[in-house]
DNA sequence: CGGTGATACTTCAACATTCAAAGCAAAATA
DNA sequence: TATTTTGCTTTGAATGTTGAAGTATCACCG
């Protein structure tokens, strides 16, 4: 295990952030292409990737405050892009669902990027295929202690060098 | 080219988002334990990783409005973690530099997740560092279509799974 | 030079996001 | 049934975000 590349870690640690901020920069464009909030795209994004989730299921999914979904979802509501299903089984929860509206615009969210990366994966041959998942899935195994709070990670916005004290 | 595995690119697409996730919860308990904002902290990290930015630096750098960073920097001064250098060069510009109170801050925010990483990137054989580095860098060219704003990706907050149009 | 336009930053006004705390209703537990 | 817990909303306050307008400086060009 005798490091003899130790840039290495700062390499894949550069790729990571580049791959982060890239994504990062995008959800903006996509979310104003939409013609709502990035905030507000992640919520109907979450709510059509999840069956009809609850206000509780969001906030998790999210990491943000359930009065924050309240808020959120309060102004979806008003523009009739999702609406609110009190639970039948449990008459605390609320439901939030898709309008026929919030689906176009999910529908109609130019999801270039993600198509982009599609397509160059598509083209890889099927070793380096097999290989970028194992990869991916590792970092993320890496990174998930498991999905858990008090387990983090990597900044979004930066990711300290090499300094010293690895 | 046959897709042999057409499943692969979802897999790819999930483990993405696991990363993206994780590194986005993350942001924020770093932040608070740092004692700033998320926002705020990504002007430290970017002012302590950059030498000594300028506010359209930092702008650019972040994928928000030179306005923001007013407001952002405002807040990090009052707070003497930050000040305001105006340029030599050119006196349009003001350059953001990190006060002893704003280096401290920085170096106490605990990257345990970072380090986390780092460590089991450590603990990967030789063959794996390198193949891990390979792949990252490999995503990380296939999202950059290069830096540029048009040139979306994948959205932070989610994924939309395979549906059809690829 | 002097003028014209571009650039860097700030200010201002408006809106979005976010949360803690408090409140309420329903479920779970005892 | 009484108590506690859970899910959600409301409220109030701070922060983040932006476009538009304003100010100062630079760059260029005649």
């Amino acid at each position: 295990m005798t490091q003899k590349h130790p840039d290495r870690i700062d390499e894949s640690l550069i790729a990571l952030r580049r791959i982060l901020r890239a994504t990062e920069l995008y959800a903006r464009d996509l979310a104003q292409a939409a013609g709502v909030t990035p905030a507000q795209l992640r919520v109907l994004q979450i709510v059509g990737e999840k069956k009809d989730p609850t206000a509780k299921t969001l906030a998790n999914q999210m990491g943000v405050s359930q009065a924050t979904v309240t808020a959120l979802v309060d102004k979806l509501v008003a523009r009739e892009l999702v609406s609110r299903q009190p639970s039948a089984q449990d008459r605390r929860q609320t439901n939030i669902t898709l309008t026929t509206q919030g689906e176009d615009v999910l529908e109609e969210a130019p999801d270039a990027l993600q198509q982009r990366y599609v397509r160059a994966f598509a083209d890889l041959a099927d070793w380096e295929q097999a290989q970028l998942v194992s990869s991916l899935e590792r970092v993320a195994a890496m990174l998930n202690v498991d999905s858990l709070d008090a387990a983090p990670v990597l900044a979004t916005g930066e990711l300290r060098m090499s300094k010293k004290t690895y």
